[in-house]
RNA sequence: GGUCAGAUAGAUCAUUUGGUAGAUCAGAGGGUUGAGAAUCCUCGUGUCGGCGGUUCGAUUCCGUCUCUGGCCA
């Protein structure tokens, strides 16, 4: 047998053995317990970063973990293909967007070969093939029949060199990207889903899945669910109302002033009579509406002229044009009490409007200081409200609701933060919306006419989609009246493709349906693995999309991804590897250089999963010398003569190395099913591996039962090590004179009698501090250990001349004794 | 501004219901070698971020502060 490691010769092997043998086809069996590992599946965007390879590693470790736990495993692999840096590149290199994406689904096809994922590549599929989206058109036709796909007027960024629409990430300091051009904002018709018909079950179901709470709670402020009063002023001098929605009824008494947003009606009729105020607005209208930004931008507003009536003082109330306030929350209206909300107060600070402390807090707290900042605690008591005086928090909304209710003015309500999803992108390279226009109106493609396909033959420009100029697509005869029709030219947000895809895998063989039975066999996911940037966006999306999927009864589980695994960053020098900082790291380089277990092994053993991944190319080297130093042992194990062997060994007859070595073994067993199952920490798990390696390599087998005990112990290294490494486990597996395949192999299990001692090691502190160690047997009363631990000389020490007051023994770990001087 | 993480050896990370702080890499010294690479052996007292509290005992639990990072249409 060759002595040294040859990754570059054994890996393309393995990977060929694998393929002929069809080791990972799946197939559905309903005779054994399902896995779905999924990971996010990637963009192809050229070539693997080092993100992806962490990410499919972490993902084919679990999988073939479990295939050697016994369960029927489902780990595919495919192409979230639309989106627009096919776009860009095809501008820049005058390509074909179609052409440039499915090259790079082939280069990244071969390095995900190469890295040995267990993949079942049969069910592989790209999202910009008709094949697929078809499916997609199919599902928003029906979401279109079920109302939960809507028409309206939304704003974008428009630019008027390019003539086109630019998503916010193109639009660098108000300017285009390309065109360097000042981006205007545009109203124009968009496509919108209706996913806050399911805010309250996106909201409540995720208490039912096992995410990471930093997830859940990501997705709950992002939708955001506040309970509050709405109700209505009347403007002063007319019979015309403005609704307001407030989460502090309570402080109703404090209003001083109404502030509503530069898009509100109130806003445009005032601007109709003063040049300031259309000022104002259009200043308002180029400001950014990301909530980050905006906390930060300072408070600006201007003054109507207008008044409302309140309601419980009859007072006037002016009314702000205010740039904190936003027209797609709520009503575009909020009432402003300067006394009880930040925000509020630091305008009236500004404008120097009235502040009305209408709360007070329970106890004198020093952060009470209208002069210096708002109190908005909800802990106080109402003053100065008149009849709603001396009530808490909750009294006080019960009051305000039932007095505004009584006077018909408004209602309790429920609020959210998010909002419908726009799904209408005015671009190319995306799944074309299966609409058409005609003189009756907009209709969806019928079903038998899906799918509508995106021509593909097309060279971009930048300037604007250009669908719409080519006539093949964008003339149609409406099938209902045989009169032409317009096609539709926007096409779906990428976000589409990625909210269904993982139940397409799941059924990746049905041509007649989006779904068919086996989806449920494998749904939900059980584990989904990926980047903790989609915690909100994509997650949610999917989410809604299957329990839209649940409600067409094609799915009958509420949720589709079970347990959530977030990946952290790999960083190069503390921060991210990009191109523009220019400190990337190739993985096909090191593949070529160390081999693909090489690179798995130390992605697993940098970091656990979670946490962000510190770049290092030593570490890389170290973990190239474990596998050496791996395979140097093994094939001198085989040298000598050894083989492989089944046995059940006896404990008694071992010698006392031989038993501490097989006890370390069956620790490690423990230690590593526990870390790869249960924990995901890989790192800890291969730390393990590599202490029973050098336990190996020191132990020296000098009987017949000796080399037994180092035979377990060195294949079991082997299938530990398997999920990681799987290419090196399963050549050494092999020149053991195994014939199976490795991922057959059951995953070993722990013997409890290996795991027992017969002396331990005990730790003496005297009053919490460490003085000694004992050793004892095992079964020692409490009597014996702490009589034996008086006697210890470093113990002893620190015993003369004081009088024991107690003695705290843990069996197994800790003697403490506790004492004080004598008097 | 909000919110969620994290802070332990030079680095990366462990220490799982409070009970001996320890792995890997790097580094140092040595063996082997004509030399290097490779390989083998030996070497680990660190206010467990600061302060306070609970406890017989706190890196672990609680409070508070400092710093770093993620996310926020």
């Amino acid at each position: 047998m060759e002595r040294d490691y040859q990754p570059q010769i054994i890996e393309p092997e393995i990977q060929k053995y694998w393929e002929s043998e069809k080791t990972f086809k799946t197939i559905e069996d309903p005779n054994k317990p399902k896995f779905y590992c999924l990971c996010m599946f990637p963009y192809p965007s050229g070539k693997l970063h080092m993100g992806h390879v962490r990410n499919y590693t972490i993902g084919d470790v679990i999988s073939r973990f479990m295939t050697m736990k016994g369960y029927n495993v489902l780990q595919p692999m495919g192409w979230d293909a639309f989106g627009m840096p096919a776009e860009n590149a095809a501008i820049k290199n005058q390509l074909a967007p179609a052409s440039w994406t499915y090259d790079n689904i082939d280069h990244m096809r071969r390095q995900l070969k190469r890295l040995g994922f267990a993949y079942d590549w049969d069910r592989e599929f790209a999202t910009c093939t008709p094949d697929y989206y078809r499916w997609e058109q199919w599902l928003f036709t029906r979401m279109v029949e079920k109302g939960l796909a809507y028409r309206k007027k939304a704003r974008v960024n428009w630019d008027p060199v390019d003539r086109t629409v630019l998503a916010n990430e193109q639009v660098v300091d108000g300017r285009g990207w390309r065109s360097g051009a000042l981006v205007e904002k545009r109203e124009i018709d968009q496509w919108f889903i209706r996913i806050t018909d399911y805010a309250d079950e996106l909201l409540d179901d995720l208490n039912s899945v096992d995410w990471p709470e930093q997830v859940k709670t990501m997705q709950r402020n992002w939708i955001g669910r506040s309970q509050g009063v709405e109700f209505s002023f009347e403007l002063q001098g007319t019979r015309e109302w403005v609704e307001v929605y407030t989460t502090r009824p309570d402080t109703i008494m404090g209003i001083t002033y109404v502030a509503v947003a530069a898009q509100h009606p109130i806003a445009t009729k005032a601007a109709k009579i003063n040049p300031d105020i259309d000022a104002f607005i259009k200043e308002c209208t180029q400001m950014s509406v990301i909530e980050a930004d905006l906390a930060q931008t300072p408070k600006k507003g201007i003054a109507t002229g207008e008044y409302v009536i309140h309601p419980f003082t009859g007072e006037a109330v002016p009314i702000w044009i205010a740039n904190f306030v936003l027209m797609d929350y709520g009503s575009g209206a909020v009432m402003a009490v300067p006394g009880h909300d930040q925000r509020d107060w630091e305008f009236a600070i500004q404008y120097n409007l009235p502040i009305k402390p209408v709360i007070k807090p329970l106890e004198d707290d020093p952060e009470y200081d209208l002069s210096k900042q708002a109190w908005c605690a909800k802990t106080g008591i109402t003053v100065n409200s008149g009849q709603f005086d001396g009530l808490t928090f909750e009294q006080a909304f019960e009051a305000v609701a039932s007095a505004i209710e009584g006077q018909r003015i408004g209602r309790e309500t429920k609020k959210y933060r998010i909002r419908d999803w726009g799904v209408g992108r005015q671009r190319y390279w995306g799944c074309p919306i299966p609409v058409i226009h005609t003189d009756e109106g907009l209709k969806t493609v019928h079903d038998e006419d899906l799918p509508v396909i995106l021509p593909e033959d097309i060279v971009v420009d930048g300037s604007g989609s250009p669908l719409i100029g080519r006539s093949e697509f964008a003339d149609t005869v409406d099938p209902d009246t045989g009169r032409p029709a317009k096609r539709e030219t926007d096409t779906f947000d990428t976000f589409m493709e990625s909210s269904w895809y993982y139940a397409r895998f799941a059924s990746a063989f049905s041509n007649d349906a989006i779904l068919d039975q086996n989806a449920n066999y494998w749904l939900p996911v059980d584990l989904y693995i990926g980047g903790i940037e989609h915690a909100i966006l994509h997650l949610l999306y999917a989410r809604f999309f299957h329990k839209v999927l649940r409600d067409l009864d094609l799915v009958d589980s509420n949720e589709p991804f079970k347990k959530l695994l977030t990946q952290g960053m790999v960083l190069k020098d503390g921060s991210k590897m990009s191109k523009s900082k220019g400190n990337t790291v190739d993985p096909q380089e090191l593949i070529d250089r160390y081999g693909a277990d090489t690179v798995r092994l130390f992605m697993m053993f940098a970091a656990p999963p979670e946490l962000s991944l510190e770049w290092s190319d030593d570490g890389v080297a170290g973990a190239n010398r474990f596998l050496k130093r791996l395979h140097t042992l093994v094939t001198e194990h085989i040298n000598q003569g050894n083989h492989s062997t089944s046995r059940m060994l006896e404990l008694e007859p071992l010698s006392d190395s031989a038993r501490d070595l097989f006890r370390k073994l069956h620790e490690t067993i423990a230690k590593v099913s526990d870390d790869i199952g249960r924990r995901f920490h890989f790192n800890t798990a291969i730390a393990a591996v590599m202490e029973l390696t050098n336990s190996a390599m020191k132990f020296d087998a000098t009987t017949e039962l000796d080399s037994l005990v180092r035979s377990e112990v060195i294949e079991t290294l082997i299938i530990l090590l398997s999920p990681i490494t799987p290419h090196i486990a399963q050549h050494l597996w092999s020149q053991l004179g195994n014939g199976d395949s490795l991922i057959d192999v059951d995953w070993p299990t722990v013997r409890e009698d290996a795991l027992s001692r017969d002396i331990v090691t005990l730790v003496v502190q005297v009053n919490g501090k460490l003085r000694g160690r004992i050793q004892v047997a095992t079964n020692a009363d409490e009597e014996t250990v702490v009589t034996i631990a008086r006697e210890e000389p470093g113990v002893a020490k620190f015993l003369k001349g004081m009088i024991e007051k107690k003695a705290i023994v843990v069996p197994q770990k800790i003697v403490n004794l506790v004492v004080a001087p004598e008097r």
